[in-house]
This record gives structure tokens, C-alpha cells and sequence, in this order.
DNA sequence: CGCCTGATTCGACAAACGTCGATGCGCTGA
DNA sequence: TCAGCGCATCGACGTTTGTCGAATCAGGCG
């Protein structure tokens, strides 16, 4: 990944939201949205992701998603790669952390793949 | 990854369009689909992408992109990384091999990020 | 045919990744 | 205050990945 310490991406903050199909992507902007792209690019995260996604309220807490084949660190590890690239953003109330999706960074990635205009 | 020889993807069968907000993702249709978003998790594959979709006529021959400032076998390497997702296809022509972006592929995963319907 | 150019395949290697069990931290409730 | 539960971090491991140079394959052209 090359990846050393990259920063936490801003919730809100978007790079890039032109279609692919307009305009060749920068040198910058590649890394970044290929880090996200590469956060959903694991069967695991996917569904954990797709459970946070699918969830009543928009939300789930870890306990309520965590099923999905492989022990809870690994879940947790999983969480905090998704909150890393951005797609996810998290909050402890009171015994429980609770996970939300970053709606905006989905859109901007669903934009660039948005390939007919 | 866990990818014993994995079949290349039909360019035109995406397994699951639906929004991911509308409903959790199989276990089967996760592994499908995140290997896609893999294969736009890397930067240099992401711009040799970003260099085929906004090639102009919509294909591009691998001499036209090559210059992503790796080696040339490294980009073939990528390139098939792509074909392999069905995010892309190939086809020769003479001398030159020229790649397209396969449509209905890349717009199943950005149906998938389509998260507010 | 034999050479040149474009593209893929091969073999090797360091770095990154996914996974686990053990451990640590934060909060709640007895 | 301390036990217990939920979740995160740590350390270690085998596997996968990205990269390269060298070799190979495929066409065009002299």
C-alpha cells in the first residue's frame, strides 16, 4: 500500500467527483480514492460495510454486525481500516461504539464511476 | 485473497445491482464485487483506468498509457489485474492491443454506492 | 526468413495484508 | 471498588501483492 501513516480522510471532504470518463485522474487523487476503493475491495469489509449500510437508523453498533466469519479483533481491524479511508465514521455511547456510513465520500466514489456523462 | 485461480468475470454479468443501504450483501455476491473495488484499489491501476475511460472513442492501446511511471511488464501486470475483475476488456488489433472499459460492469458497482435510494 | 517493436509471461523478492490469541482500555452495574 | 462486558490494540504468523529484469510470444516489414 505504501501506505505510512496516512492521515485519517476528513468525513467530508471529497477529493474528486468528476466521472472517470471526463478527465484523467491526478497522480494525488488516485491515491487517495484507490485507498478507499481498496477498503471495500475485501470480502469482509464489504459486508461489514454493507451491514453498517443496511442498517435501521443508519447505524449499527460493533455487536450487531460482527458476525461475519472471522474473530472480533479481526472485525474491529476491519472497522478501523473503513474508518481510515473515510467510508465510515464511529462514536462510543456509553457501552457501545456505533458505526455510520460517510455518506458524501460514498457518493463522491459512486460519481467517479458514473461513467455515461 | 484466497484466490485459487478465480475464472475471468463475464464482462456483461454483474451479479448484484442493488444499492447496498437497501439490503445486507450475501456472502457469495461480497466476494464477487469486492473483488472489483480490489482491483481499483491501487493507484496505478486506478489511473490506467481513469486513462481508458476517458480515452477518446472509449479505448485506448496499452503504447497510449503505459506512462504511469512504472515498469512496462508492471503495467501489463495491472492491466490483467483489470481484465480479470471485468472491469476492462482487451482485444488485438495488428500490432496494438487496445482496451475498453466494460460499462455495465463498473456501472453495477456504482449502483452498489448508490446509497440514498 | 530474420529482425524490430509492442505486449505478455516468468521468477524472484521485499512490503503489505488478513488473520489469530492474548492483552489492554472504557464503561456499567452490583 | 471490583467484576464483567464491549471493543480496540499488540505481536506474531503465513499469504498475497506490487515491482522489477529477463525471457517469451505476436505481428509487421525489410
Amino acid at each position: 500500500m505504501s501506505n505510512l501513516e496516512l492521515p485519517v480522510l476528513e468525513a467530508e471532504a471529497v477529493p474528486c467527483c468528476a466521472p472517470l470518463s471526463s478527465a484523467e485522474l491526478s497522480v494525488g487523487d488516485s491515491v487517495t480514492m484507490a485507498a478507499m476503493f481498496k477498503a471495500l475491495g475485501d470480502p469482509v469489509r464489504l459486508r461489514l460495510f454493507s451491514k453498517v449500510a443496511s442498517a435501521e437508523g443508519g447505524e449499527a453498533c460493533v455487536c450487531d454486525i460482527q458476525d461475519v466469519g472471522v474473530s472480533q479483533p479481526t472485525v474491529s481491524h476491519h472497522l478501523k481500516k473503513l474508518r481510515e479511508a473515510g467510508l465510515l465514521t464511529s462514536e462510543r455511547r456509553g457501552t457501545w461504539v456505533y458505526y455510520r456510513v460517510a455518506p458524501s465520500v460514498v457518493a463522491g466514489m459512486a460519481a467517479l464511476l458514473d461513467l455515461d456523462r
